[in-house]
DNA sequence: TCCCCAATCTTGTCGTTGGTAAGATTGCGC
DNA sequence: GCGCAATCTTACCAACGACAAGATTGGGGA
């Protein structure tokens, strides 16, 4: 039996208008379904439209790609901890909820050794970033001041439930909700009863 | 000028000898250097000095070598967390003391996209670590009975610090000593004072 | 309006990779 | 001491990242 072929024409003439976000989506798509090493330049131009190696035009090589979503996604991480006010318990749901929303974008931000660390994009990015999580974990600390060991606890602790979840190493990530499980590991950790 | 260069022979005749052990050995070497993804199954066996194809006889494919670090990486870290005893922190620490003394191995077991999950090896070696991880979290709910959110907590924190130890994240990481902040840090977050 | 230039995209090519196929070598059990 | 199975080899293929050089096009200045 033939199968229907579906054809996404993007691209009519010689210019394609946008490649740089088409080339930036493909990736995030591409990153999805078999994660950020498990997709080639060519299939992202594929994807696109155009011919293997217009990308390089826009992003240098394949690593410059995956720096450009890794800047994208320390922005729009900032913006959800922002959104999220300044108390500790939303910024840390919040971080999960990032995570899990913007899977791509999230594998690669913590691994680093996939991108240019030290592009001004995401150096800024990520600084505005962690600026914000300072803040939130400052709420739980109370009035004795900033407490290092307190704000580097918090942190690992939404950053190893988002990343176990996503790993699929958590019995929960099946078919647990994973908003109702980060909050009541919050407070597991950091609720004195 | 000319430089010296270093002939290691570890292949006198047609068979290796322990080609298997070898090629393991080569690419926990170069992921420690490059990361779980940053070789070729070809420059291990260039290291190894055998052919490009050898390796595949032992563990089929790229895929194969993945999931027999993976493997030995679960018996191991069962291993280091069963010699720290049924203690929730010394558990907590060995875990963090596995996860950078055996950076190789750890970077490869929670990235199960890029080894075989279900291989034999692999379940019973992760069942056995996770036995053990169950019971070290098991002294912390006390006498109230198995917590599932408190075993969550502790899993995430510890793999959560782990984590970010290891890509650089966290800024102690330059000059810090994992082993006392990871005790500050687990302190923070499960001593009721 | 037109033309030229710079941005954008193409074809062509090279060395390297993962993987398959088929054949050579060797050591071990009988 | 011999034959077979395990081990390792050479030969090959399609796909990849990257570079070079050339084609196309849209928009700003005359």
């Amino acid at each position: 039996m033939l199968s229907t072929v579906r054809f996404e024409v993007r691209n009519i003439g010689y210019h394609h208008g946008n490649l740089r976000r088409a080339i930036i989506d493909a990736a995030l798509q591409a990153t999805a379904e078999t994660g950020p090493t498990g997709w080639s330049l060519r299939e992202l131009a594929r994807r696109s439209g155009v011919s293997h190696v217009a990308p390089v035009h826009h992003f240098g090589d394949k690593t410059g790609v995956l720096t450009a979503v890794a800047a994208e996604g320390y922005e729009l991480f900032a913006d959800a901890l922002a959104a999220a006010g300044d108390d500790f318990f939303e910024v840390g749901v919040a971080y999960v909820r990032f995570a899990l929303s913007h899977r791509a974008h999230f594998q690669v931000m913590f691994r680093p050794d996939l991108y240019r660390r030290d592009d001004p994009d995401v150096v800024s990015a990520e600084r505005r970033a962690a600026g914000i999580l300072r803040a939130g974990s400052r709420t739980l600390s109370g009035d004795a001041g900033p407490d290092r060991a307190l704000t580097l606890a918090a942190w690992s602790t939404v950053h190893g439930f988002a990343s176990l979840w996503l790993n699929g190493s958590m019995a929960e990530s099946a078919d647990g909700d994973p908003e109702a499980t980060i909050r009541a590991v919050l407070r597991a950790a950091f609720v004195r009863p």
